[in-house]
DNA sequence: AACATAGGCAACCGCTCCGTT
DNA sequence: GAACGGAGCGGTTGCCTATGT
């Protein structure tokens, strides 16, 4: 408590990352591993703080991250987690492999808690929401929608406005897919390749941009993906897709687990000493 | 075509937890 | 037991794109 913020130092970039920013972190724990991410940045050759290299590398950049549509089934789960855990949004991704606690925030923020209310379930109880509530909910979200157009406003403004100094351009890449459940060991995970694409600036060069190549020792399935959109083979995302799900029937297993508890609804220690074991 | 509004997501911030000294 | 520091978490913000007028 008290402690200056890690980012406050001077000379540190912040912001969107880069490629070559990307390519340095992932390079680094390619050969020395995850942890330590307050030197890690200095070893790595990074202009970030630490903090902001473990949120790139967990959001981002881990070769086991799963990129794409929240399937209804990891919906349905993400429901049934949240009524028992609240907003513990790393438990909830812990039981959702390949998916990010980020992920499942910002997918609960913006799609989920309006769904419930909308059928007119509070998000946060779960519990069904009086008329009244509604109402003042509706209310609520008005309020809050002024809130973020004012926001949305003052950007738009200053990029029309030439007169108030204009914000720094930035980089947005296109979403990578990453699709990968299996655990990759270090030094044997993934592979650097050189692309040829523009970088986001309008001009078009080489650019050194983190493109992997992994291998599913079991069945041999190679796959690659990177951060540019033709990179990805749609048939191998699907074919992913259904090996993390069909495979290990991870989700499958976790249902039967909620329809056992959910039978016995009443039982309140049943269920909290389900939500104990998430802790684990 | 130009501008306004709405929605989405990556990244930042500040706090807490927990291990070490 | 107190102080310190690294790591992790959840809330919030900034910026972008899509859609509407």
């Amino acid at each position: 408590m008290g402690r200056a913020p890690c980012c406050s130092k001077v000379g540190l970039h912040r912001g969107p990352w880069t490629p070559r920013e990307d390519t340095l972190l992932t390079k680094y724990i390619q050969a020395h591993g995850e942890g330590h991410w307050r030197s890690l940045p200095k070893k790595a050759g990074l202009l970030r703080c630490g903090k902001s290299c473990r949120l790139r590398w967990m959001n981002y950049l881990r070769p086991d991250i799963k990129r794409g549509n929240i399937t209804p089934d990891e919906e349905d789960l993400i429901i049934r987690l949240h009524a028992l855990l609240g907003n513990r949004w790393s438990l909830i991704a812990g039981r959702l492999p390949g998916r990010t606690d980020n992920e499942i925030k910002n997918y609960w923020n913006t799609h989920l808690s309006k769904r419930l209310r909308n059928q007119g379930t509070d998000p946060k109880t779960h519990r069904k929401l009086s008329d009244e509530a509604v109402s003042q909910d509706a209310r609520k979200r008005r309020n809050s929608k002024n809130n973020n157009h004012r926001r949305s406003q003052n950007y738009n403004r200053n990029k029309t406005n030439p007169s108030v100094e204009p914000l720094k351009h930035q980089v947005h890449l296109p979403k990578p897919i990453r699709v990968t459940s299996f655990v990759v060991p270090i030094n044997e995970s993934f592979k650097f390749n050189n692309l040829s694409h523009g970088d986001g600036d309008g001009e078009v060069g080489t650019t050194e941009v983190p493109c992997y190549s992994f291998k599913d020792s079991d069945n041999g399935a190679g796959f690659l993906v990177g951060d540019n959109d033709d990179i990805v083979n749609g048939s191998d995302f699907d074919y992913q897709m259904s090996q993390v799900f069909t495979g290990e029937n991870t989700l499958e297993k976790l249902y039967e687990e909620y329809l056992q508890i959910l039978k016995n609804e009443d039982d309140q220690v049943q269920l909290d000493s389900f939500a104990e074991s998430l802790l684990i």
